[in-house]
DNA sequence: CCGAATCCACTTGGATACTG
DNA sequence: CAGTATCCAAGTGGATTCGG
């Protein structure tokens, strides 16, 4: 993906597309409050109420949006309770957890690398 | 990072600082053309121009903003060359390493999933 | 060649109000 | 409670120009 130069030959038509397609994917699902979600979301079942509670900082529309987006993406399960008041549950599909291990790598590098980035920044603002 | 509750006690202090650094870092990075130009980079040592030229659809500005940042978090080293014209090479620092490791896992997902995608992509917009 | 700065069209996201 | 729609303020990103 992503440095793969074409030649125009009909073989690679097919690459290309599966490529821009992944590149699409990517940017749907590489945005900040898309990993946040999955990050809090992990193995537990959370209503809309209770992820807006946990993600500090996010407004009402930026979750359904992104909500709506995993869901479309099948990396999030929506499923509504047909009680009054309704109540809609949110869970991390298979492919899902798949993402959120990879989420959770770069979770781990950040705080591996807190200090380094934090002094590099400050040499840099000088 | 992300999920856990302050009690307001004196050792917390130190671990949202710590926490909201990490977000804040995390935000930072975790955006389509930063993820991409770490890749594109991957072990090679390439110049502005080439940069620009296999990110596509990147612009200029994007690419010089996105560069900066970041260089500034420590994660590519910027070389100038004295000469006329100028020559710029940027590569990967060694923590810029480990977070690529991190995203090419998250390509591998992409790739493995496209199928998957597709086809709750499919059914959702019915 | 590289990059900073300006301009401006366009998108984004927050606040609010309204429905089932 | 969950979700949609509307409005509008603020931010973003592209094109262009100028400077080193």
């Amino acid at each position: 993906m992503v440095t793969k130069q074409y030649t125009g030959s009909p073989e690679d038509a097919d690459l290309m597309r599966a490529d821009s397609l992944a590149r699409e994917i990517f940017s749907d699902v590489a945005n900040k409050w898309a990993f946040l979600i999955i990050e809090i979301v992990g193995d537990r079942t959370l209503r809309f109420s209770e992820l807006r509670d946990e993600i500090e900082g996010i407004s009402h529309k930026m979750l359904t949006q992104n909500l709506r987006m995993l869901e479309r993406n099948g990396l999030v399960e929506r499923k509504v309770h047909p009680t009054v008041p309704p109540r809609v549950e949110y869970t991390l599909t298979e492919p899902g957890h798949g993402l959120r291990a990879t989420i959770d790598g770069m979770c781990g590098w950040t705080r591996r690398h807190l200090g380094h980035i934090e002094a590099s920044r400050r040499r840099f603002d000088a």
